[in-house]
RNA sequence: GGGGGAUUUCCCGAGUGGCCAAAGGGGACAGACUGUAAAUCUGCUGGCAACGCCUUCGGUGGUUCGAAUCCACCAUCCCCCA
């Protein structure tokens, strides 16, 4: 089976420009492709891990990979599936957030002369000359056309800034850059990047009469429809230091039971065969499948010690005993315990489980809060500070949180 | 450039002088039920030294005993005409 068949049968694919010619490129290695990456935050979220894997199988396959940091496309802003305008972001900001992107991206992604590619678009886009581009590119767009497309429909009712307007434009001048550049014959991109892919084929089309091919991945959707890796509407992010392996993991271990099987097969690199076998699975049992699915994107992601560390954690807490050696831990001190004890309150605060005393009342008054297995049902209830020396004390909010509080 | 409309708490959206910390819905959070799932039901959703006090209804000033509500100016957005 050739690696298109494959992302096929991994349900990866959404659209393409023309399936015949992609196969056969994808399948012999001869595609360089680009993917782009606007830098709107300081780390990557779980959004961008199913791109890097695809690159990542794309380019095991024998194809090049090019990730296009978008340091220029980024002072635009994609408008694409939006309803309301992306908030700008300052220059240093966005140089901030393209040297965040490379580091992880180079933890995941093998770069070198013949291997992958990292570009950064505002090496052109930034020099650009309003009339010169107006002249060169302008003319080959459609205002009628671009007004059709769909990624900018939801913005017809809302208003769409003339600044916005221009991404496509953009984004269609950097793959014609590219395929003149650096041979890039082809573009990935999330389905929603669609109308700006063509753009591009098209540009290409018209300037120099040669064919390039777009692919888009199909967007990686909950049973209810919404885009999956956010929570609370945070997203999931790859830095450890935003979302901890132990969340990372937790987040793939509460997914859906509709939804386990599409995950497990678009994201992990699980053989197919083992994926079918496991596609007979139902109730009780999808609850292996998700430890399987926290476990594989996990090690991907953090590497398989912390993959184990989070499991085990998992483990302990869910299933009983004792482990709280990597569980999120608020350090105490002295100050903290004004006569010598500290109350529940000020402890749900100060671990970070409520955003208020009014907050962490209503937590205990519901019955949500266990301290060291016993529930807290009395919001007066206090705490010696005898009791965090050693091991501290574990505070549970709710069925899955768990916090621990040591005194130092 | 001219005319009209909008801006409310996490989001949508009611509220047009006191009864408004502000209806309703969504989401989030917690409880029951479960499989660390979904669905369902319940509670809850500005802050605090808490039957009271403080901060909030785009911004700044003003009218009033009293303003989310009235007036003025500013800002942003939408619609119609150019």
């Amino acid at each position: 089976m050739g690696i298109y068949e494959e992302l096929k049968a991994r349900g990866l694919i959404a659209q393409v420009t023309n399936e015949e010619e992609i196969r056969e490129m994808v399948n012999n290695g001869k595609a360089t492709f680009y993917i782009g990456f606007d830098c709107t935050a300081d780390s990557l979220t779980a959004g961008h891990f199913m791109a890097l894997t695809l690159m990542k199988r794309l380019q095991m396959a024998g194809n090049k990979p090019i990730a296009l940091i978008g340091g220029g496309t980024t002072m635009i802003g994609d408008p694409s599936g939006r309803t309301d305008m992306r908030k700008m972001l300052t220059k240093e900001d966005i140089e901030h957030n393209a040297e965040c992107f490379k580091r992880q991206m180079e933890r995941f992604i093998e770069f070198g002369t013949d291997k992958a590619q990292m570009i950064n678009n505002a090496d052109w886009l930034l020099k650009l000359n309003y009339v010169d581009l107006l002249r060169e590119v302008g003319a080959c767009f459609s205002v009628n056309n671009m007004l059709r497309a769909e990624c900018y429909k939801q913005r017809m009712e809302k208003g769409l800034s003339f600044l916005e307007f221009n991404y496509m434009i953009m984004q269609s001048y950097d793959f014609y850059y590219l395929f003149q550049h650096y041979n890039c014959n082809m573009q990935f991109g999330g389905d929603d990047q669609w109308s700006n892919m063509l753009g591009g084929t098209e540009l290409i089309r018209r300037k120099l009469g040669k064919d390039a091919h777009a692919m888009t991945i199909t967007l990686l959707t909950d049973s209810q429809g919404k885009k999956m890796g956010k929570t609370a509407g945070n997203a999931v992010w790859l830095d450890a230091n935003k979302t901890s392996p132990f969340q990372f993991y937790q987040y793939w271990r509460n997914v859906d039971d509709a939804d386990v099987m599409k995950c497990i097969r678009m994201l992990t690199f699980l053989p197919l065969e083992e994926i079918d076998k496991m596609d007979a699975w139902e109730g009780a049992q999808l609850n292996e499948a998700k430890a399987i699915l926290a476990f594989e994107l996990t090690k991907m992601v953090h590497g398989e010690e912390e993959a184990r560390k989070a499991e085990a954690a998992a483990k302990a807490l869910f299933a009983g005993g004792g482990n709280t050696a990597d569980m999120p831990t608020t350090e105490l001190t002295n100050d903290d315990f004004g006569g010598g004890a500290i109350d529940v309150l000020t402890l749900l605060v100060k671990c970070g489980l409520a955003a208020s005393k009014g907050e962490a009342r209503r937590l205990v008054q519901q019955g949500g809060v266990t301290v060291a297995d016993k529930k807290i049902d009395a919001i007066d209830a206090t705490f010696g500070c005898e009791n965090f020396t050693g091991e501290g004390l574990v505070i549970k909010k709710g069925k899955k949180v768990f916090h621990k509080a040591v005194l130092v």
